[in-house]
DNA sequence: CGGACCCTTGACGACTTTCAACGTGTGTGG
DNA sequence: CCACACACGTTGAAAGTCGTCAAGGGTCCG
């Protein structure tokens, strides 16, 4: 179940044993500085659905890694409304993008039940100051969780909705497979309509409706947020802005 | 003259002396360890408008920061069609995204005569490990830069295409004032509509449009690439969502 | 049972895109 | 020197898509 799951994931305190270490974004290399490092992240915790990890505003003291839950990150745009700005799966750095400025620039909720692993700054630059291995996968993780953000721009860019929801379910796919390992055929989706329309600058009205437009085309079963990929290869189709017309066939 | 200015920062070779220390945002720290990194740094090239610093694919070898002049990286989208994902000004860091994938996502232009400082990714890893202090600088760098990506999408979050070309003309603006070291009331544009077009997510026609309309309003005046800021306070109020119609008055 | 919340669906209007034409400046070649 | 092509920017009119406003259904919970 998933309470076992959870409390595996809480009462684990090494790195080194650490379930998620194979995916772990800043995964660090060798064993002894592993110990090391555990010594300084701190004790695990768990938060429930809806509930704050961290403040926009905020001094950044430390990184955060999910081990179990998917988050999102939203801050307050220039025109007073909220924006989310990704949303964050297991093993991804969270909080890079505050250190720039010292202070987080968004809110981080967890979406669903959650575990995370709290890294303090503190103790990254010194692991990555002993350890150049550590400081290149550090240096890595910061260029992904970039390439990430590029992403999103690169979704926004396409002008049609369908387009943009296919280009999305399309990489919640691929990570959720990454996740798991195997080819998935289905998707469960951690957040609201609200939060991915707010992702995808569209209003919910157009969301559901595209969703109802990807149903009507076989292309997708929609049961609320449990969704069927019952065609990929025309959803992989509109992704790349293949059918401008969502129903339209191939 | 331009030129001039050219001719000196070709010349220096050691970070030490580079006019653009204090706004270098990988800047180094201690002097002996500015010493050091000179030796690693490859010699300062000039480029032509319109010159490719690096390609899509490329395997990464070295990150760039700009000396004099303005780039754009740009990447092939989903759907075929090019993506600028960012302009970068003098001082500012390059190509970390690219790190996560170990090859270029994007390509890079210089928009303008340009001087490049290239610093290969050994030099700056022995560089961060001999010296905390320069890889704090390091992290922060990559902080800003994802700094920088966050606000291009709350950019694209803003709905109307005029409160979009607003907030970009005031990050513009800003970035200018911050290299000036004062105000400033005119913007040269260093990338053509077609360009800043793409970057915003609109066409060329709606960017026309919308700079004709704030020079209607007594906002702006339009010459081509140059731009003078003649209500500095509405063109705040529209990059925060204010006046949703462009021409009406407070 | 009522209410709150989330999601869906419909009709209308506004905005941007698209298609098209025009003007300007620049560089090339006759 | 002029003609021409070409790139770039502007403007106009028509069409399409998404946002807005409004209403309704479903589920969960008190």
């Amino acid at each position: 179940m998933e309470t076992r799951l959870f409390q595996t994931l809480l009462e684990q305190r090494a790195c080194s044993d650490c379930v998620l270490k194979p995916m772990c974004k800043p995964a660090i290399v060798k064993p002894d500085e592993l110990e090391r490092m555990s010594d300084h992240v701190l004790p695990r915790r768990s938060l429930g659905a809806g509930e704050r990890l961290y403040a926009r505003g905020q001094p950044v003291r430390s990184l955060f890694v999910s081990q179990a839950g998917v988050f999102k990150t939203e801050t307050l745009a220039s025109d007073g409304k909220l924006q989310v700005l990704g949303f964050h799966f297991p093993g991804e750095l969270m909080g890079l993008e505050a250190i720039g400025g010292r202070r987080f620039r968004a809110d981080a909720f967890a979406l669903e039940p959650a575990v995370i692993c709290e890294i303090p700054l503190t103790a990254l630059e010194t692991a990555a100051s002993r350890q150049p291995e550590f400081q290149h996968h550090l240096l890595q993780a910061a260029g992904s969780c970039l390439a990430d953000q590029q992403d999103h721009v690169e979704l926004l860019a396409m002008r049609q909705a369908d387009e943009r929801v296919a280009l999305f379910l399309v990489g919640m796919l691929e990570r959720a497979e990454r996740l798991a390992g195997k080819e998935e055929a289905s998707i469960h989706l951690a957040m609201g309509r609200t939060d991915l329309a707010s992702y995808l600058c569209l209003t919910i009205e157009t969301v559901s409706r595209t969703f109802s437009a990807l149903r009507d085309a076989g292309i997708l079963g929609v049961q609320g947020r449990h969704l069927a990929v019952l065609d990929r290869q025309r959803l992989l189709g509109m992704a790349k802005g293949d059918a401008a017309k969502g129903a339209k066939r191939a």
